[in-house]
DNA sequence: TAAAGTAACTTTGCGTTACAAAGTACTTTT
DNA sequence: AAAAGTACTTTGTAACGCAAAGTTACTTTA
């Protein structure tokens, strides 16, 4: 029981990174604007999520412009999906006790 | 999306709690001590986890005796039976974008 | 009978996290 | 020129998590 929690990722604990994962797993870029309105959050717990997804490269970063305001966009990266993969695997696991 | 998040319960945010729920949907009455060794606590940990639990009226608490030796034990009520079934249901619908 | 063990905590203390709110820098719209 | 937009960073506070030590009330062993 102990090692199926232990497979549980720490980073996804929080409801607001799993909110913010299971947007990009399905979507190819995902902009701070849309995350925002989305997850109803405010700027600065947003920018420290992303930040610390990003600081586990879980997540990449895209700074450009549409038109000519700033746009910053966020895509999953191959390790944030397979983490964030065998984080559900695991939470299956815990539910039904196998 | 918000509103599938705000239905994500915060008590179960915790991987500890979340494993305590999981035995104890599925077993009767569970032990202290059993807690405590199937999870890997101190006891100090697992009391505090088990006390937020009981606060929310999630679990029952049986105080006895084994032989002559003290026992607690737990088990989950209706209410939190209940709660952690919409916790599941919103994480399923929370990771397939429902 | 004194020491050690068991069960289940409570208390203490510290480091981490979450969050709102305010501040920043730059740009664009009005 | 003023207001609003974008995406932060900083600040401050409250809550949380956890180990370790202390506590209570026995029971068992030497």
């Amino acid at each position: 029981m102990k090692d199926i929690i232990l497979r549980l990722n720490k980073l996804f604990e929080s409801r607001i990174r799993l909110g913010i994962m299971s947007i990009l797993v399905v979507n190819d870029w995902v902009d701070f604007k849309y995350l925002k309105e989305t997850l109803d959050l405010t700027d600065g717990n947003l920018a420290s999520h992303l930040h610390s997804l990003e600081k586990n490269n879980y997540i990449h970063v895209r700074k450009g412009f549409i038109g000519r305001k700033p746009n910053t966009s966020f895509s999953v990266t191959d390790v944030g999906r397979k983490e964030f993969k065998l984080h559900l695997n695991a939470l299956e696991r815990l539910i039904k006790n196998i």
